[in-house]
RNA sequence: GACCCCAUCGUCUAGUCUGGUCAGGACGCGAGCUUUUCAAGCUUGCAACGCGGGUUCAAAUCCCGCUGGGGUCGCCA
């Protein structure tokens, strides 16, 4: 016989940003983590807005910290703003007040401290960890201004939110014994706390402006999909084993705060960039034409009303040839426009030897190609060798050169096939002129 | 400086709790196959347990010290 099985309590996690600034990097996976612990355990996810500094929050960084959030994929059940819930913070300091745990110091409130105290907690992911209070000053709850102090807004918060399980970033940890002793203070049910390893920049120092990107919006621009810089940041700091690839859903499944590791990671676009690149290989043409016309819009690259069918057969010659969609732009951009430069190098490499006569041959006969497709168009550039009696390489690579801007790219003929006889021919003529 | 946290290939990591498989995978890098170039794909190579002491038949794994790195010391959050 068993035991009735007893639901365990869901747990409610919280992500609480301030908008003073963009959502980096680091909160990014601060918030996934969370956002991954609740759904593995069934449990809730909060979003708090911690704007208490009304000097420095600005209403455009909390939308962009939501857009952020929402553009990863990373949903809340509730949300709240801290501003509008000074009087709480407030109330509960006059009651500390009244109960002779805190004093008074001009307007501002101050919580004692009780030295030699030692102060315990068992961290999720580090294990037991304590302070002496002796380390710990007095703290101030509310400051003069009237506006509560982070550590005191933050425990007030978690408590009345039902927050059971605290997980946020290594560079919390000295805080922590300073809010337990709040929990304390005011009577609360201390929660469960779990401090994350930091994320490093490439030189092992802590990841700033200098660094280049940190804003989560700042990689969208580059041309990296969620799934991509999810999955990447997810293996920041945890792993589900040998497995590099893995979609955020089945992430969650297999997600314990237990397996998190405890050593600060560096950050790496190399890799980054090729978890972005299978999630874009394994797209359809279709799937990746939904996220590449507003790229292409943007620059210029597409109008309205554009041939869906031949971005398709575009995005499956360019799908396993980029990492993100910012370089769809600029390997494919000559298939959108005819404004588009060879560089010296380029030029110098292949175009320096003057083919006039071959060139226009290859255009008189590709003219007369009706059905422009690869096949025909290899059939034309072969024969058009054979009778110039030249190797395919001193003829491939000039003519992909015209066509492209480029040296590198797809096949010449895949290419010739999207790229349309009106500008294979025009480029052509156009090469020596 | 004080307090706290951390330590496996260049990087992300598996393995550490419950000592015993050539320390495994991935990115990147090198070589090769394929090939009109580039990618992709496949094969393959290089590459790590920071140091020193213990405990033990046996230590990446347990203990201590050292060194190194990081974090915090705001009426910022």
């Amino acid at each position: 016989m068993s035991s009735p099985a007893v639901p365990a309590p869901a747990i409610k996690v919280r992500f609480a940003p301030s908008p003073t600034g963009y959502l980096h990097i680091g909160g990014a996976r601060t918030a996934l983590f969370n956002w991954m612990y609740a759904k593995a355990q069934g449990g809730k996810f909060v979003l708090r807005v911690e704007d208490t500094d009304l000097e420095r929050s600005k209403p455009e960084y909390e939308k962009e910290i939501m857009d952020s959030m929402a553009w990863l994929g990373l949903s809340w059940d509730e949300l709240y703003k801290q501003s509008e819930r000074f009087d709480i913070y407030r109330e509960h300091a006059e009651k500390l007040l009244a109960a002779g745990k805190a004093f008074r110091e001009g307007a501002a409130v101050i919580l004692k401290v009780d030295k030699a105290r030692d102060i315990k907690f068992d961290d999720l992911i580090r294990g037991l960890i304590v302070f002496n209070t002796d380390e710990i000053k007095d703290q101030v709850l509310m400051k003069s201004d009237g506006s509560p102090a982070y550590s005191f807004s933050c425990v007030v918060d978690d408590a009345l939110m039902g927050i059971t399980h605290v997980v946020r970033g290594e560079d919390h940890i000295s805080n922590t014994p300073k809010q337990i002793l709040m929990y304390e203070a005011m009577g609360f049910k201390v929660p469960k706390f779990g401090h994350l390893p930091l994320i490093m920049g490439t030189d092992g120092a802590r990841l700033s402006k200098r660094f280049g990107a940190v804003a989560v919006s700042d990689y969208r621009k580059e041309g990296f999909i969620p799934e991509g810089l999810v999955n990447y940041l997810m293996l920041l700091g945890w792993s589900p084993g040998n497995v590099e690839i893995l979609p955020l859903k089945n992430a969650c499944e297999k997600f314990s705060i237990k397996k998190v590791n405890k050593t600060a990671a560096q950050f790496n676009i190399e890799k980054l960039k090729w978890v972005n690149a299978q999630y874009i290989k394994a797209m359809t043409a279709k799937q990746l034409a939904v996220l590449a016309v507003p790229v292409l819009k943007e620059e210029g690259l597409l109008a309205d009303g554009f041939d869906a069918a031949w971005l398709e057969r575009v995005l499956d010659l360019y799908k396993s040839r980029m990492s993100t969609l910012r370089e769809l732009v600029e390997r494919a951009g000559f298939l959108f426009t005819d404004d588009f430069k060879v560089s010296d190098e380029v030029r110098a490499a292949q175009l320096s030897k003057a083919m006039p006569k071959e060139f226009s041959l290859l255009a008189d006969r590709l003219e007369a190609v009706e059905a422009f497709d690869v096949a025909s168009t290899e059939k034309v550039f072969r024969d058009v060798v054979a009778e110039l009696g030249i190797p395919m390489g001193e003829m491939v690579h000039p003519v992909r050169v015209a066509l492209t801007g480029d040296h590198v790219g797809p096949g010449l003929f895949d290419t010739m096939a999207v790229l349309g006889k009106t500008r294979t021919l025009a480029r052509l003529r156009a090469a020596f002129v």
